[in-house]
DNA sequence: AACTGCGTAAACAGTA
DNA sequence: GTACTGTTTACGCAGT
């Protein structure tokens, strides 16, 4: 019953049983992704290119002594631009950490056990870097043409630029010696030959690319005998690949709407026309070299999440091999995994912007029951619910929770009586649950200081988020420019995961701070109407939080705020 | 190593 | 008697 790590050897066995990968569809596979990265690569390209031109407007521009104003109206364009290459990176860092979170990137007992160790190699691909540095590089160099009104700029293009550096140094502990440009260069040149004569997506710069393994292979002989070694046609990588799969359509959902936002981005700017897609062919004959470098790669903006939308229509062309199934998702499902709110995400953007995942695929919610009993009852208009109404939530948004429900029916049951957080009220027709907010929070510091290596990433990520948006609002603002923030920028996995760090991070901070009276990052305070005490405690009187415990009546009154404060000084009327 | 949180299983009681 | 609801205990795992 009580499954040890990552897949226990039943499971494997469903797995295997239920669908098992063929050479062949691991071939085309393999190509989808090729594909991708190639798509990508397109994309890239495309992004320098008008940032070439862009500069070249800029330059212009100045030459032909326009005002300065319209030198600030191109410069929050620029910052759109980069915005969209920020959003690529993080697209592609998703894809390790859902893969990470679904269990299938357990790391070999071998191997250290950094946090994001898989993200590690090859993750800042070296167009982009080096676009980056163009676009850092001549923002200064436009500067000292003495524009007066370029203070902004300059600011928010540091800011912008800084990003990219901290993230090499975060997530790529190879890349903390030498500077965020430096990460790639010398095993390139250590091992050319290598890669000019066998380009493998699989490999790179001496190592293997399999997600979760970066095992360093010498030269290319040796990585195959690796690559047929350790991943080889078994169960393990027959998940990880049928992962990889549900990744890559995602991604292509993502670059899909990246691409569309950006045509209309380039639209708006009548910047002239270089399609995406009408870019130079010879890209495709781009070495695995470069493939391997748009490898995935994480920034500590990617919070683990599930796919967005992974039950969204997929295009034909990609889908395949048909064997990712809702059906087969189950298969990851069961594998008890510790994340129950482990990184924090808040379990209501989570739900909300997985809702269709999670009603289709079997895949277990990573939330503890609680949270989950939580939510149902505070989703709930009355903010209450019957334990049938609470089961029925459970089914109607899990799809995880469709089977075996004499288990977890019982474990919300256990749940809901354990937690002191769930007030039993009885009621005219019965008893209904409520959630005792302040109870439920007093749980959750010590989770929120669980990950240090995650809090201090979502720490630094979010001492760049901010500023960085602050700053492109400052000029966005000043342009007129409807708000372009990260967060409303279409992408609901950056937009969620900016608002989510903030949620996370104030939560973090409030609790830091010990107990300080909320300042309800945006959310409706939904513990106003705050859930009147009725489970008794005749066992555990010193637990007695003040004398309302038998009270029944709903009734705002007096003595009830004032029992409130003597209950718990952090009254947090929210904080997700 | 101890502690804690969580999930699971199960026993038991009360009630419709 | 049965099913449901609710409480409680026990145990194992994982993380700190």
């Amino acid at each position: 019953m009580m499954t040890p790590q990552v897949i226990t050897p039943q499971q494997m066995q469903q797995i295997l049983q239920q669908q098992v990968l063929s050479p062949q569809q691991l071939q085309v596979l393999l190509q989808q992704q090729q594909a991708l990265m190639l798509q990508q690569q397109q994309l890239q390209e495309f992004y320098k290119k008008q940032q070439e031109q862009l500069q070249l407007q800029l330059l212009q521009q100045q030459h032909a002594g326009k005002q300065p104003k319209e030198q600030q109206q191109v410069a929050p364009q620029q910052l759109a631009f980069q915005q969209q290459l920020l959003q690529m990176q993080q697209l592609q860092q998703q894809h390790l950490l859902s893969l990470q979170r679904q269990g299938l990137l357990s790391l070999p007992p071998g191997q250290p056990a950094l946090p994001l160790q898989p993200l590690s190699q090859g993750m800042i691909p070296a167009e982009l870097q080096q676009l980056w540095k163009e676009v850092t590089s001549a923002h200064p160099a436009e500067e000292t043409t003495g524009s007066s009104h370029s203070s902004v700029d300059l600011t928010t293009a540091t800011c912008v630029s800084s990003a990219p550096a901290k993230t090499s140094l975060i997530m790529n502990p190879h890349a903390s010696t030498n500077g965020q440009l430096s990460v790639h260069t010398p095993k390139r040149e250590s091992l050319p030959h290598e890669e000019h004569a066998h380009s493998h997506p699989l490999y790179g710069h001496g190592v293997c690319k399999w997600p979760g393994c970066e095992a360093v292979c010498e030269d290319f002989p040796s990585f195959l005998k690796h690559l047929n070694s350790e991943h080889a046609l078994d169960d393990r990588s027959t998940a990880q690949c049928r992962v990889q799969m549900q990744v890559v359509q995602q991604l292509e959902l993502q670059l899909a709407k990246d691409k569309e936002r950006l045509q209309a981005m380039m639209t708006h700017l009548h910047v002239k026309s270089t399609e995406p897609k009408a870019a130079p062919q010879p890209l495709n004959l781009v070495s695995s070299v470069t493939l391997s470098k748009s490898a995935p790669e994480a920034s500590p903006q990617s919070l683990p999440h599930t796919p967005t939308t992974p039950t969204a229509p997929l295009t034909p062309a990609t889908q395949g091999p048909s064997v990712i199934t809702t059906a087969s998702m189950h298969t990851v499902g069961p594998i008890r995994r510790r994340y129950s709110d482990k990184y924090n995400v808040p379990i209501s953007s989570d739900i909300a912007q997985n809702q269709e995942f999670y009603k289709n695929a079997e895949v277990r919610p990573p939330f503890t029951y609680a949270s989950l009993i939580r939510q149902a009852i505070l989703e709930s208009p009355e903010k209450q619910l019957t334990l049938n109404e609470i089961y029925n939530w459970f089914t109607r948004m899990f799809a995880y929770f469709r089977r075996n429900a004499a288990t977890w029916k019982n474990a919300v049951r256990h749940n809901l009586s354990l937690h002191k957080c769930f007030v039993r009220v009885e009621n005219v027709k019965g008893a209904v649950w409520t959630v005792d907010e302040v109870e439920f929070q007093k749980r959750r510091p010590q989770k929120i200081s669980g990950n240090p290596s995650l809090i201090k990433n979502m720490q630094s990520s979010h001492a760049y988020c901010t500023p960085l948006n602050a700053a492109l609002q400052a000029s966005m603002a000043e342009n007129s420019i409807p708000l372009y923030t990260t967060a409303s920028m279409g992408n609901p996995t950056l937009g969620g995961l900016a608002s989510g760090m903030r949620e996370e991070l104030n939560g973090a901070v409030e609790h830091a701070n010990s107990t300080e009276s909320d300042s309800s990052p945006g959310r409706s305070p939904v513990q106003a109407v705050h859930p009147v005490h009725v489970k008794e405690e005749p066992l555990d009187p010193e637990e007695a939080e003040g004398p309302l415990s038998l009270v029944t009546t709903a009734n705002h009154s007096p003595d009830f705020d004032q029992d409130r404060d003597y209950e718990d000084e952090a009254v947090n009327e929210d904080m997700e």
